[in-house]
DNA sequence: CGGATTATTGACAGCTCTCAACCCCTGTGG
DNA sequence: CCACAGGGGTTGAGAGCTGTCAATAATCCG
Protein backbone atom coordinates (compact mmCIF):
# COMPACT_ATOMS: atom_id res chain seq x y z
CA UNK A 1 0.00 0.00 0.00
CA UNK A 2 1.32 3.39 -1.03
CA UNK A 3 0.63 6.51 1.01
CA UNK A 4 -2.04 9.04 -0.83
CA UNK A 5 -2.05 11.94 -3.48
CA UNK A 6 1.13 10.36 -4.36
CA UNK A 7 3.11 8.45 -7.26
CA UNK A 8 5.49 5.85 -5.92
CA UNK A 9 9.36 6.89 -7.12
CA UNK A 10 10.15 3.42 -8.47
CA UNK A 11 7.36 2.88 -10.99
CA UNK A 12 7.37 6.43 -12.71
CA UNK A 13 10.48 7.33 -13.52
CA UNK A 14 10.28 11.58 -13.67
CA UNK A 15 8.77 12.84 -17.08
CA UNK A 16 9.60 16.24 -16.85
CA UNK A 17 13.01 17.82 -17.31
CA UNK A 18 14.98 17.61 -14.43
CA UNK A 19 16.90 20.57 -14.73
CA UNK A 20 16.20 23.38 -13.31
CA UNK A 21 15.13 25.52 -15.93
CA UNK A 22 11.31 26.76 -17.26
CA UNK A 23 9.55 23.80 -15.02
CA UNK A 24 11.25 25.52 -12.10
CA UNK A 25 13.30 25.36 -9.05
CA UNK A 26 13.98 24.15 -6.11
CA UNK A 27 12.25 25.29 -2.77
CA UNK A 28 13.79 24.86 0.71
CA UNK A 29 11.32 24.35 3.94
CA UNK A 30 11.81 24.07 7.56
CA UNK A 31 9.75 21.92 9.94
CA UNK A 32 6.66 22.87 9.49
CA UNK A 33 6.30 25.93 6.59
CA UNK A 34 3.90 25.54 4.75
CA UNK A 35 4.04 24.15 0.92
CA UNK A 36 0.45 25.59 0.40
CA UNK A 37 -2.35 26.15 2.36
CA UNK A 38 -6.31 25.08 1.33
CA UNK A 39 -7.96 27.56 -1.36
CA UNK A 40 -4.19 28.42 -2.62
CA UNK A 41 -4.04 28.56 -6.72
CA UNK A 42 -2.53 25.87 -7.80
CA UNK A 43 0.30 27.03 -9.89
CA UNK A 44 2.42 24.84 -9.32
CA UNK A 45 2.94 20.88 -8.08
CA UNK A 46 6.17 19.50 -6.34
CA UNK A 47 8.63 16.62 -6.21
CA UNK A 48 9.95 15.82 -2.63
CA UNK A 49 13.50 15.52 -3.28
CA UNK A 50 14.61 15.28 0.34
CA UNK A 51 12.60 15.11 3.74
CA UNK A 52 9.03 14.62 4.09
CA UNK A 53 5.30 16.40 4.09
CA UNK A 54 2.22 15.80 4.57
CA UNK A 55 -1.25 16.74 3.35
CA UNK A 56 -4.14 17.45 5.51
CA UNK A 57 -7.85 18.90 5.95
CA UNK A 58 -9.09 20.68 8.60
CA UNK A 59 -13.01 20.29 9.20
CA UNK A 60 -15.41 23.44 9.95
CA UNK A 61 -15.40 21.25 13.53
CA UNK A 62 -11.82 20.87 13.96
CA UNK A 63 -11.27 17.53 13.52
CA UNK A 64 -7.87 16.86 11.08
CA UNK A 65 -7.54 14.21 8.63
CA UNK A 66 -3.93 14.01 6.93
CA UNK A 67 -4.53 12.59 3.40
CA UNK A 68 -0.94 11.55 2.81
CA UNK A 69 2.68 11.53 3.50
CA UNK A 70 5.32 12.45 0.99
CA UNK A 71 8.60 11.18 0.62
CA UNK A 72 11.61 11.87 -1.82
CA UNK A 73 10.55 10.68 -5.11
CA UNK A 74 6.62 11.26 -4.13
CA UNK A 75 4.65 14.16 -6.02
CA UNK A 76 2.25 16.31 -3.62
CA UNK A 77 -0.25 18.80 -5.28
CA UNK A 78 -0.99 17.24 -8.68
CA UNK A 79 -4.44 15.93 -9.41
CA UNK A 80 -5.74 19.68 -8.14
CA UNK A 81 -8.61 21.99 -9.33
CA UNK A 82 -7.71 25.89 -9.99
CA UNK A 83 -7.29 25.66 -6.46
CA UNK A 84 -5.58 23.28 -3.63
CA UNK A 85 -8.33 21.03 -1.62
CA UNK A 86 -5.45 20.56 1.13
CA UNK A 87 -3.51 22.45 3.24
CA UNK A 88 0.53 20.85 2.70
CA UNK A 89 3.52 21.74 5.30
CA UNK A 90 7.37 19.72 6.27
CA UNK A 91 7.48 17.60 8.87
CA UNK A 92 11.22 17.62 8.29
CA UNK A 93 13.75 20.17 7.00
CA UNK A 94 12.56 19.34 3.44
CA UNK A 95 13.48 20.15 -0.33
CA UNK A 96 10.58 20.03 -3.20
CA UNK A 97 10.95 20.96 -6.95
CA UNK A 98 8.90 23.38 -8.07
CA UNK A 99 6.74 22.24 -11.26
CA UNK A 100 4.84 24.53 -12.64
CA UNK A 101 1.67 22.85 -14.27
CA UNK A 102 1.69 25.70 -17.59
CA UNK A 103 4.72 24.90 -18.71
CA UNK A 104 4.04 21.43 -17.89
CA UNK A 105 0.97 22.07 -20.10
CA UNK A 106 3.04 23.35 -22.87
CA UNK A 107 5.56 20.39 -22.81
CA UNK A 108 2.14 18.37 -22.74
CA UNK A 109 0.85 20.07 -26.24
CA UNK A 110 4.49 19.21 -27.94
CA UNK A 111 5.13 15.66 -26.79
CA UNK A 112 1.75 13.81 -26.28
CA UNK A 113 3.51 10.54 -24.66
CA UNK A 114 4.31 12.87 -21.78
CA UNK A 115 0.25 12.68 -21.33
CA UNK A 116 0.50 9.03 -20.88
CA UNK A 117 2.89 9.00 -18.08
CA UNK A 118 1.11 11.71 -16.17
CA UNK A 119 -2.38 9.43 -16.18
CA UNK A 120 0.09 7.13 -15.23
CA UNK A 121 0.65 9.53 -12.29
CA UNK A 122 -2.89 9.82 -11.73
CA UNK A 123 -3.51 5.98 -11.48
CA UNK A 124 -0.65 5.59 -9.21
CA UNK A 125 -2.57 8.15 -7.01
CA UNK A 126 -5.89 6.66 -7.50
CA UNK A 127 -4.54 3.42 -6.40
CA UNK A 128 -3.00 4.52 -3.13
CA UNK A 129 -6.23 6.43 -2.62
CA UNK A 130 -7.95 3.16 -2.97
CA UNK A 131 -5.89 1.67 -0.53
CA UNK A 132 -6.27 3.79 2.00
CA UNK A 133 -10.36 3.81 1.99
CA UNK A 134 -10.01 -0.15 2.25
CA UNK A 135 -7.25 0.48 5.40
CA UNK A 136 -9.84 3.13 6.70
CA UNK A 137 -13.05 1.42 5.98
CA UNK A 138 -12.45 -2.17 6.69
CA UNK A 139 -9.61 -2.25 9.07
CA UNK A 140 -9.27 -2.31 12.90
CA UNK A 141 -6.80 -0.03 14.65
CA UNK A 142 -3.69 -2.92 15.01
CA UNK A 143 -4.39 -3.48 11.19
CA UNK A 144 -4.01 0.06 10.48
CA UNK A 145 -0.96 0.56 12.39
CA UNK A 146 0.52 -2.39 10.68
CA UNK A 147 -0.42 -1.36 7.40
CA UNK A 148 0.80 1.82 7.75
CA UNK A 149 4.51 0.36 9.39
CA UNK A 150 4.48 -1.95 6.49
CA UNK A 151 4.52 0.93 3.87
CA UNK A 152 6.97 3.11 5.83
CA UNK A 153 9.08 -0.50 5.33
CA UNK A 154 8.80 -0.97 2.12
CA UNK A 155 10.35 2.54 1.23
CA UNK A 156 13.42 1.02 2.67
CA UNK A 157 15.73 -1.00 0.28
CA UNK A 158 16.23 -3.35 3.18
CA UNK A 159 12.63 -3.61 5.42
CA UNK A 160 14.10 -5.96 8.58
CA UNK A 161 17.25 -5.52 10.45
CA UNK A 162 17.19 -1.84 10.43
CA UNK A 163 15.86 0.92 12.11
CA UNK A 164 13.72 3.14 9.88
CA UNK A 165 12.91 7.25 10.48
CA UNK A 166 9.40 7.95 11.59
CA UNK A 167 9.71 11.72 10.89
CA UNK A 168 6.01 11.93 11.90
CA UNK A 169 4.71 12.67 15.29
CA UNK A 170 1.74 10.37 16.78
CA UNK A 171 -0.78 12.83 16.20
CA UNK A 172 0.17 12.63 12.28
CA UNK A 173 -0.28 9.18 12.77
CA UNK A 174 -3.29 8.92 14.52
CA UNK A 175 -4.56 11.87 12.10
CA UNK A 176 -3.60 9.58 9.08
CA UNK A 177 -5.44 6.27 10.23
CA UNK A 178 -8.30 7.90 11.76
CA UNK A 179 -7.43 7.28 15.27
CA UNK A 180 -6.36 8.87 18.46
CA UNK A 181 -3.04 9.14 19.23
CA UNK A 182 -3.82 7.25 22.79
CA UNK A 183 -4.81 4.36 20.48
CA UNK A 184 -2.24 4.66 18.48
CA UNK A 185 0.29 4.85 21.03
CA UNK A 186 -1.19 1.61 23.09
CA UNK A 187 -1.12 -0.58 19.71
CA UNK A 188 2.47 0.30 18.80
CA UNK A 189 3.16 -1.15 22.39
CA UNK A 190 1.31 -3.93 21.71
CA UNK A 191 2.95 -4.83 18.47
CA UNK A 192 6.26 -4.56 20.26
CA UNK A 193 4.79 -6.63 23.16
CA UNK A 194 4.07 -9.16 20.39
CA UNK A 195 8.05 -8.97 19.00
CA UNK A 196 6.58 -8.17 16.03
CA UNK A 197 8.23 -4.34 15.78
CA UNK A 198 10.85 -2.41 18.19
CA UNK A 199 10.48 0.79 18.88
CA UNK A 200 14.19 1.89 19.67
CA UNK A 201 12.74 5.72 20.29
CA UNK A 202 10.37 8.48 19.84
CA UNK A 203 11.51 9.01 15.79
CA UNK A 204 11.65 5.08 14.55
CA UNK A 205 10.93 1.57 14.38
CA UNK A 206 12.86 -1.70 13.54
CA UNK A 207 10.43 -4.62 12.08
CA UNK A 208 10.89 -7.91 13.74
CA UNK A 209 8.78 -10.07 11.97
CA UNK A 210 8.27 -8.69 8.54
CA UNK A 211 5.72 -11.95 7.93
CA UNK A 212 3.67 -11.75 11.11
CA UNK A 213 3.73 -7.61 10.15
CA UNK A 214 2.05 -8.35 6.52
CA UNK A 215 -0.74 -11.06 8.03
CA UNK A 216 -1.94 -8.33 10.63
CA UNK A 217 -1.65 -5.80 7.35
CA UNK A 218 -3.31 -8.27 4.91
CA UNK A 219 -6.31 -8.86 7.19
CA UNK A 220 -6.09 -11.95 5.74
CA UNK A 221 -7.08 -14.10 9.22
CA UNK A 222 -4.52 -16.54 9.47
CA UNK A 223 -2.93 -14.56 12.64
CA UNK A 224 -5.89 -13.96 14.91
CA UNK B 1 -18.89 15.00 -1.98
CA UNK B 2 -18.94 12.43 -5.54
CA UNK B 3 -18.82 8.21 -5.25
CA UNK B 4 -15.11 7.51 -6.03
CA UNK B 5 -13.65 5.64 -8.95
CA UNK B 6 -15.95 7.97 -11.28
CA UNK B 7 -16.12 11.34 -12.63
CA UNK B 8 -19.22 13.44 -12.13
CA UNK B 9 -21.29 13.76 -15.16
CA UNK B 10 -21.39 17.56 -15.14
CA UNK B 11 -18.46 18.97 -14.71
CA UNK B 12 -16.29 16.94 -17.72
CA UNK B 13 -18.83 16.28 -20.98
CA UNK B 14 -17.57 13.23 -22.56
CA UNK B 15 -14.37 13.52 -24.55
CA UNK B 16 -14.82 10.76 -26.88
CA UNK B 17 -16.63 10.04 -29.67
CA UNK B 18 -20.22 9.89 -28.71
CA UNK B 19 -21.00 7.83 -31.83
CA UNK B 20 -20.81 3.87 -31.26
CA UNK B 21 -17.85 3.34 -33.94
CA UNK B 22 -14.38 2.48 -32.89
CA UNK B 23 -14.27 3.74 -29.91
CA UNK B 24 -17.03 0.50 -28.96
CA UNK B 25 -20.42 -0.24 -28.69
CA UNK B 26 -23.27 -0.55 -25.54
CA UNK B 27 -23.89 -3.49 -23.23
CA UNK B 28 -26.83 -4.02 -21.52
CA UNK B 29 -26.57 -5.67 -17.81
CA UNK B 30 -29.16 -7.78 -16.31
CA UNK B 31 -28.84 -7.23 -12.21
CA UNK B 32 -25.40 -8.04 -10.82
CA UNK B 33 -24.24 -9.30 -14.14
CA UNK B 34 -20.54 -8.81 -13.78
CA UNK B 35 -19.02 -6.22 -15.73
CA UNK B 36 -15.45 -6.83 -15.46
CA UNK B 37 -13.61 -8.84 -12.52
CA UNK B 38 -10.33 -8.34 -10.30
CA UNK B 39 -7.73 -9.18 -12.40
CA UNK B 40 -9.27 -8.95 -15.60
CA UNK B 41 -7.05 -6.97 -18.76
CA UNK B 42 -8.45 -3.82 -18.76
CA UNK B 43 -8.90 -3.53 -22.82
CA UNK B 44 -11.98 -0.87 -22.02
CA UNK B 45 -13.34 1.14 -19.52
CA UNK B 46 -17.38 2.28 -19.27
CA UNK B 47 -19.40 5.14 -19.10
CA UNK B 48 -22.59 4.04 -17.10
CA UNK B 49 -25.51 5.36 -19.60
CA UNK B 50 -28.52 3.77 -17.28
CA UNK B 51 -29.32 2.03 -14.87
CA UNK B 52 -26.16 1.82 -11.77
CA UNK B 53 -23.24 -0.06 -11.08
CA UNK B 54 -21.44 -1.27 -7.92
CA UNK B 55 -17.07 -1.56 -7.51
CA UNK B 56 -16.01 -3.42 -5.07
CA UNK B 57 -13.13 -5.76 -3.24
CA UNK B 58 -13.43 -8.81 -1.46
CA UNK B 59 -10.35 -9.27 1.11
CA UNK B 60 -8.57 -12.41 1.82
CA UNK B 61 -10.17 -12.85 4.79
CA UNK B 62 -14.42 -12.25 3.18
CA UNK B 63 -14.33 -8.40 4.02
CA UNK B 64 -15.91 -6.60 1.74
CA UNK B 65 -15.13 -2.83 0.62
CA UNK B 66 -17.43 -1.18 -2.27
CA UNK B 67 -14.67 1.71 -3.70
CA UNK B 68 -17.53 3.31 -5.54
CA UNK B 69 -21.03 3.41 -6.97
CA UNK B 70 -21.48 4.60 -10.75
CA UNK B 71 -24.65 6.20 -12.07
CA UNK B 72 -25.79 7.80 -15.67
CA UNK B 73 -22.63 9.85 -16.74
CA UNK B 74 -20.19 8.23 -14.58
CA UNK B 75 -16.99 6.47 -15.58
CA UNK B 76 -15.72 3.24 -13.76
CA UNK B 77 -12.59 1.27 -14.84
CA UNK B 78 -10.91 4.73 -15.82
CA UNK B 79 -7.44 4.93 -13.86
CA UNK B 80 -6.44 1.24 -13.90
CA UNK B 81 -3.28 -0.24 -14.14
CA UNK B 82 -3.22 -3.69 -16.64
CA UNK B 83 -5.64 -5.46 -14.52
CA UNK B 84 -8.36 -4.35 -12.86
CA UNK B 85 -8.01 -3.82 -9.16
CA UNK B 86 -11.65 -5.03 -8.11
CA UNK B 87 -14.71 -6.02 -9.09
CA UNK B 88 -17.81 -4.75 -11.05
CA UNK B 89 -21.20 -5.13 -11.32
CA UNK B 90 -24.63 -4.27 -11.94
CA UNK B 91 -27.37 -3.14 -9.41
CA UNK B 92 -30.12 -2.70 -11.57
CA UNK B 93 -30.72 -3.41 -15.46
CA UNK B 94 -27.76 -1.34 -16.35
CA UNK B 95 -26.73 0.32 -19.96
CA UNK B 96 -22.78 1.07 -20.12
CA UNK B 97 -20.99 2.26 -23.35
CA UNK B 98 -17.83 0.54 -23.67
CA UNK B 99 -14.62 2.59 -24.62
CA UNK B 100 -11.38 0.61 -25.76
CA UNK B 101 -8.22 1.59 -24.32
CA UNK B 102 -6.16 1.00 -27.49
CA UNK B 103 -8.45 3.48 -29.33
CA UNK B 104 -8.71 6.36 -26.71
CA UNK B 105 -4.57 6.55 -26.75
CA UNK B 106 -5.07 6.58 -30.65
CA UNK B 107 -7.31 9.25 -30.44
CA UNK B 108 -4.91 10.99 -27.69
CA UNK B 109 -1.94 10.68 -29.69
CA UNK B 110 -3.76 12.82 -32.85
CA UNK B 111 -5.19 15.18 -30.09
CA UNK B 112 -3.51 16.26 -27.57
CA UNK B 113 -6.08 18.01 -25.42
CA UNK B 114 -8.03 14.90 -24.99
CA UNK B 115 -5.33 14.24 -23.05
CA UNK B 116 -6.08 17.50 -20.81
CA UNK B 117 -9.45 16.04 -20.33
CA UNK B 118 -8.61 12.65 -19.61
CA UNK B 119 -6.72 14.17 -16.72
CA UNK B 120 -9.38 16.25 -15.80
CA UNK B 121 -11.49 12.79 -15.21
CA UNK B 122 -9.11 11.63 -13.50
CA UNK B 123 -9.03 14.81 -10.95
CA UNK B 124 -12.31 13.94 -10.43
CA UNK B 125 -11.86 10.65 -9.55
CA UNK B 126 -9.07 11.42 -6.88
CA UNK B 127 -11.41 13.96 -5.31
CA UNK B 128 -13.90 11.70 -4.96
CA UNK B 129 -11.75 8.77 -3.22
CA UNK B 130 -10.26 11.60 -1.14
CA UNK B 131 -13.70 12.78 -0.05
CA UNK B 132 -14.31 9.19 0.22
CA UNK B 133 -11.14 8.91 2.85
CA UNK B 134 -12.27 12.15 4.45
CA UNK B 135 -15.41 10.13 5.40
CA UNK B 136 -14.17 7.15 6.48
CA UNK B 137 -11.54 8.58 8.58
CA UNK B 138 -13.43 11.56 10.60
CA UNK B 139 -17.16 11.06 10.33
CA UNK B 140 -19.20 8.98 12.96
CA UNK B 141 -22.02 6.38 11.27
CA UNK B 142 -24.70 8.81 11.30
CA UNK B 143 -22.76 11.55 9.59
CA UNK B 144 -21.22 9.01 7.10
CA UNK B 145 -24.95 7.99 6.25
CA UNK B 146 -25.62 11.52 5.94
CA UNK B 147 -23.17 12.67 3.42
CA UNK B 148 -24.11 9.41 1.68
CA UNK B 149 -27.82 10.62 1.51
CA UNK B 150 -26.35 13.85 0.02
CA UNK B 151 -25.01 12.99 -2.01
CA UNK B 152 -27.51 10.92 -3.65
CA UNK B 153 -29.80 13.92 -3.45
CA UNK B 154 -27.29 16.22 -5.02
CA UNK B 155 -28.11 13.90 -8.47
CA UNK B 156 -31.42 14.84 -8.61
CA UNK B 157 -32.33 18.26 -10.06
CA UNK B 158 -34.62 18.83 -6.82
CA UNK B 159 -33.30 17.26 -4.17
CA UNK B 160 -36.10 17.93 -1.85
CA UNK B 161 -39.74 17.16 -1.87
CA UNK B 162 -38.93 14.20 -3.93
CA UNK B 163 -38.72 10.48 -3.71
CA UNK B 164 -34.75 9.71 -4.20
CA UNK B 165 -34.05 6.50 -5.57
CA UNK B 166 -32.18 3.99 -3.72
CA UNK B 167 -31.11 1.13 -5.71
CA UNK B 168 -28.22 -0.58 -3.70
CA UNK B 169 -29.28 -2.98 -0.78
CA UNK B 170 -28.68 -2.12 3.21
CA UNK B 171 -25.50 -4.37 2.91
CA UNK B 172 -23.92 -2.08 -0.20
CA UNK B 173 -24.48 1.25 1.82
CA UNK B 174 -22.62 -0.70 4.92
CA UNK B 175 -19.81 -2.06 2.99
CA UNK B 176 -18.86 1.47 1.16
CA UNK B 177 -19.53 3.19 4.26
CA UNK B 178 -17.56 0.83 6.58
CA UNK B 179 -20.34 0.01 8.57
CA UNK B 180 -22.67 -3.38 9.16
CA UNK B 181 -26.27 -3.74 8.23
CA UNK B 182 -27.42 -2.88 11.57
CA UNK B 183 -26.04 0.25 11.94
CA UNK B 184 -26.94 1.81 8.54
CA UNK B 185 -30.25 0.48 9.51
CA UNK B 186 -30.18 2.17 12.99
CA UNK B 187 -29.38 5.65 12.18
CA UNK B 188 -31.43 5.70 8.83
CA UNK B 189 -34.55 5.26 11.39
CA UNK B 190 -33.03 7.46 13.41
CA UNK B 191 -32.42 10.41 10.64
CA UNK B 192 -36.39 9.65 9.97
CA UNK B 193 -36.99 10.28 13.67
CA UNK B 194 -35.57 13.23 13.59
CA UNK B 195 -37.26 13.94 10.73
CA UNK B 196 -34.31 14.88 8.84
CA UNK B 197 -35.46 12.05 5.94
CA UNK B 198 -38.70 10.05 5.19
CA UNK B 199 -38.51 6.39 4.33
CA UNK B 200 -41.15 5.63 2.08
CA UNK B 201 -40.18 2.07 1.29
CA UNK B 202 -37.15 0.11 0.77
CA UNK B 203 -35.51 1.25 -2.61
CA UNK B 204 -35.86 4.81 -1.93
CA UNK B 205 -35.54 8.32 0.45
CA UNK B 206 -37.05 11.96 0.81
CA UNK B 207 -35.17 14.92 2.31
CA UNK B 208 -37.42 16.26 4.73
CA UNK B 209 -34.57 18.95 5.78
CA UNK B 210 -31.79 19.35 3.29
CA UNK B 211 -29.88 21.67 5.72
CA UNK B 212 -29.94 19.43 9.04
CA UNK B 213 -28.96 16.67 6.53
CA UNK B 214 -26.04 18.96 5.19
CA UNK B 215 -24.51 19.92 8.90
CA UNK B 216 -24.63 16.50 9.87
CA UNK B 217 -22.99 15.60 6.78
CA UNK B 218 -20.33 18.67 6.70
CA UNK B 219 -19.44 18.17 10.29
CA UNK B 220 -19.92 21.82 11.22
CA UNK B 221 -20.48 20.62 15.11
CA UNK B 222 -23.55 22.87 15.03
CA UNK B 223 -25.88 20.39 15.42
CA UNK B 224 -25.02 18.37 18.10
C1' DC C 1 -50.47 -18.18 0.46
C1' DG C 2 -45.85 -19.60 1.79
C1' DG C 3 -41.01 -19.53 1.69
C1' DA C 4 -37.06 -16.82 1.07
C1' DT C 5 -34.81 -12.66 1.30
C1' DT C 6 -34.09 -8.23 3.25
C1' DA C 7 -34.66 -4.87 6.82
C1' DT C 8 -35.51 -3.57 11.58
C1' DT C 9 -35.05 -3.86 16.41
C1' DG C 10 -33.08 -5.54 20.88
C1' DA C 11 -29.43 -7.16 24.17
C1' DC C 12 -24.91 -7.42 25.05
C1' DA C 13 -19.87 -7.40 24.34
C1' DG C 14 -15.81 -5.23 22.70
C1' DC C 15 -13.16 -1.79 20.74
C1' DT C 16 -11.98 2.83 20.50
C1' DC C 17 -12.53 7.47 22.44
C1' DT C 18 -12.33 10.61 26.29
C1' DC C 19 -10.31 12.31 30.21
C1' DA C 20 -6.65 12.07 33.30
C1' DA C 21 -2.30 10.95 35.37
C1' DC C 22 2.27 9.88 34.69
C1' DC C 23 6.75 9.29 32.34
C1' DC C 24 10.56 10.61 29.50
C1' DC C 25 13.31 13.71 27.16
C1' DT C 26 14.82 18.35 26.14
C1' DG C 27 15.96 22.90 26.88
C1' DT C 28 16.39 26.75 30.03
C1' DG C 29 17.88 29.24 33.82
C1' DG C 30 19.58 29.61 38.41
C1' DC D 1 25.32 20.85 37.97
C1' DC D 2 20.76 20.61 39.13
C1' DA D 3 15.87 22.20 39.32
C1' DC D 4 12.16 23.03 36.71
C1' DA D 5 8.92 23.65 33.01
C1' DG D 6 7.07 22.09 28.73
C1' DG D 7 6.04 19.01 25.05
C1' DG D 8 5.33 14.57 23.32
C1' DG D 9 4.42 9.88 24.43
C1' DT D 10 2.59 6.17 27.38
C1' DT D 11 -0.61 4.08 30.43
C1' DG D 12 -5.02 3.62 33.07
C1' DA D 13 -10.18 3.89 34.07
C1' DG D 14 -14.55 4.50 32.41
C1' DA D 15 -18.07 5.79 28.88
C1' DG D 16 -20.05 5.50 24.42
C1' DC D 17 -20.53 3.90 19.94
C1' DT D 18 -20.49 0.26 16.82
C1' DG D 19 -20.26 -4.77 16.00
C1' DT D 20 -22.15 -9.32 16.98
C1' DC D 21 -25.71 -12.41 17.68
C1' DA D 22 -30.49 -13.25 17.78
C1' DA D 23 -35.36 -12.52 17.17
C1' DT D 24 -38.91 -10.23 14.73
C1' DA D 25 -41.06 -7.67 10.96
C1' DA D 26 -41.63 -6.39 6.22
C1' DT D 27 -41.20 -7.34 1.45
C1' DC D 28 -40.68 -9.96 -2.68
C1' DC D 29 -41.77 -13.61 -5.75
C1' DG D 30 -43.31 -17.85 -7.20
Amino acid sequence: MQLSTIASPAQTPTPWPAEGGSTGGVRLLAPYDALFREGDETTAFYEVLSGAVRAYKIFPDGRRQIVAFAFPGDIVGFCQGDTYRFDCDALTTTRVRVIHKQSLLRAMRERPELAEKLLEVARGEVETLQDLSLLLCRKTAIERIASFLLTMARKAPDPVAQRLALPMCRADIADYLGLTIETVSRNMTRLRTLRIIDLPDRGSFQVRSLERLRQLAECDGTDH
